[in-house]
RNA sequence: GGGCGAUUAGCUCAGUUGGAUAGAGCGCUGGUCUCCGGAACCAGAGGUCGUGGGUUCAAGUCCCACAUCGCCCA
């Protein structure tokens, strides 16, 4: 419909200009949107406008010669207007909207998943926490928009793949064993002083605890230095395998957890010095290398090679980034707390000094989630193991409700996570309202089947018989969803899909509470069974992105 | 001191590349149930979009300055 009025649109312009009213200039991109206000027709174009702006002429006068332009010989149109200051608002003919389900029908769960990607390669990176503790709430927010980042981009036809990168080679991971060791030995009789930097969670004590059992007092007797490498790697391993677990849990599930180690194994690291160099970007100053990064507009260089030989975490960094690129994704995308955005031109400048299109590496910054419960603040630190995780959400407030709840807010804006709340099966928690709207279509569509009125396959129902406003909305709202979801996928802000599930959700109840769909009149029971099962799977379609279930019973 | 981001209803926040009378949830006030699921619906009150300039047919949206807050860096 929307392809018809803009080609209504195109011809009318080249009227015009044939007629000697417009110059022929090449015009400009035509838009046709669903309008908000029924007030306004169903499809609106400020294109009257956009013409007046650059031919300097009165906006109305151009939308009046346009108006007079359109030739609607298909007669989809009931009536054309001119309204404020020169917007053009279509009318389309009763009934006429009703062709848009079977867009609905006919696509099913591919309904809404407008094929953008062309099977080209994108990578998420997300999480990415040290396995140096369990996953607390703070990861879970990245956890969540990273994984619905990749469901919709692989929606709209991406080829995605998902990636855990384990920062597994610094000193945090040092301090990791030897915290394991001091626990070990504390429960071997010694007193131990915690030094900074060292992890004192309940499970540094229970690690300590399993190694015990499994190695005995054996390990007591040698010396630290000796000894940590091994509690680091039992330490690491077992942490990574419930981090693994808990993600599972939550509904995310990674391709591939790379580990930072590889990068030196395979001197990632040397031969990325080395490219880098060869390009002119790495000079050296004192005992350190520095990378030219304010070639590319970052504020400074930096430190890749520090004086003792190390490189940074940041050339770490850029090797597992040329990496990526190695290995064919096209669009690489990561998910970074945002406290970290003062990195951003850093990594943005490695990846231009590698060669690729700046728009290659996309970032997303998520910010610090504040722990709520009943509106009181939740205390948490790592340090002193005093945090809330990601395990005792989930298992609190339930998959759904904690996934739907992160995607509440722009990912970028703070977000309150209240846990009571949460919890609370009502009218402030919103994944149920959706969820609500799911399970009572699919009782209507029960209720119909047991009293024998099938629902109408597509081309059956005669939607033309879908008259009322509140159809019309739900017709215009469902016709809106691929669109939506193009937005999401082209900004990568996956709060767009829960806004839209919440205005698609209310509108069906409120449908719902006024209409009968199940009546005596048939052919209208028919139309409008048809309808609400089009309603039905755009929101299977859209919770399915959000990784959120679709009950059928509540 | 420099940089980045934010400032929209009592609270928490949306506002799609500048479009028509700025929206939602919660909270508040008052209503709806002989009917397919009340985890629902309807109505109402509530706004100088931080302040002041500028750009244009049109600014919450773009530009400049300032204020306040947050984060990063020195």
């Amino acid at each position: 419909m929307k392809q018809v009025l803009v080609k209504l649109l195109e011809q009318s312009i080249q009227a015009a200009i044939d007629k000697g009213f417009l110059p022929p200039v090449a015009p400009p991109r035509i838009e046709v949107e669903l309008t908000r206000d029924p007030g306004h027709g169903d499809y609106a174009s400020n294109i009257a406008m956009i013409l007046a702006s650059q031919e300097k002429k009165n906006p109305r006068e151009i939308a009046k010669t346009l108006l007079e332009g359109i030739e609607d010989r298909d007669g989809v149109l009931e009536k054309v207007e001119i309204a404020g200051p020169g917007f053009l608002n279509f009318f389309v003919r009763e009934g006429g909207l009703t062709t848009l389900l079977d867009a609905v029908e006919r696509q099913g769960d591919r309904y809404g998943s407008p094929d953008l990607g062309k099977g080209r390669r994108v990578q998420v990176e997300f999480v990415s926490a040290n396995p140096t503790g369990p996953l607390h709430i703070g990861h879970a927010r990245g956890a969540v928009v990273g994984d619905v980042v990749a469901n919709i981009l692989a929606a709209v036809g991406y080829q995605v793949f998902r990636e855990y990168y384990i920062n597994d080679a610094g000193n945090q991971m040092d301090n990791l064993g030897k915290s394991v060791l001091l626990r070990y030995r504390e429960l071997l009789g010694e007193t131990a002083e915690f030094p900074e930097g060292c992890y004192r969670g309940d499970y540094i004590r229970d690690l300590a605890s399993e190694l015990l059992k499994r190695d005995g007092e054996r390990h007591l007797a040698q010396d630290a230095a000796n000894v940590v490498p091994l509690f680091t790697d039992y330490a690491a391993g077992a942490i990574l395998e419930g981090i693994k677990e808990d993600l599972r849990t939550f509904g995310v599930v990674f391709d591939l957890y790379f580990s930072e180690r590889e990068l030196y194994r395979d001197e990632g690291v040397e031969k990325l010095l080395r490219d880098l160099e060869e390009k002119g970007f790495i000079y050296r100053e004192g005992e350190a290398l520095w990378f030219r990064t304010t070639a590319f507009g970052d504020e400074k260089d930096r430190v890749v090679v520090r004086q003792n030989g190390a490189p940074t975490y940041f050339a770490a960094d850029i090797a597992y980034h040329r990496n990526k690129f190695l290995r064919g994704f096209e669009t690489v995308i990561d998910i970074w707390g945002a406290d970290h955005h003062g990195y951003i031109p850093r990594m943005s400048a490695a990846v231009q000094a590698l060669g690729h299109e700046k728009e290659a590496l996309k970032i997303i910054l998520v910010q610090l989630v504040n722990l709520l419960r009943d509106g009181k603040p939740v205390a948490m630190s790592t340090r002193s193991g005093e945090f809330v995780t990601l395990r005792e959400v989930v298992d609190e407030v339930g998959r759904d409700a904690a996934r739907y709840n992160f995607l509440m807010r722009r990912s970028d804006s703070h977000l309150d996570f209240d846990l009571e709340l949460a919890k609370r099966q009502s009218n402030e928690n919103p994944v149920y309202y959706v969820q609500y709207a799911h399970a009572r279509i699919c009782s209507i569509l029960r209720m119909a089947a047991e009293r024998g009125v099938a629902a109408p396959a597509a081309g059956e129902a005669d939607a033309s018989l879908l008259r009322l406003p509140e159809e019309t909305e739900l017709i215009k709202a469902i016709t809106r969803f691929p669109e939506v979801v193009e937005g999401a996928a082209r900004t990568l802000e996956p709060h767009r899909l829960t806004f839209y599930l919440n205005d698609l959700a209310a509108l069906f109840h409120s449908y719902y509470k006024s209409n009968k769909v199940i009546s005596e009149d048939g052919a209208l029971t028919g139309a409008r069974l048809f309808l609400v099962r089009s309603v039905l799977t755009v929101l299977k379609n859209a919770l399915n992105m959000l990784g959120v279930s679709t009950p059928e019973k509540m």
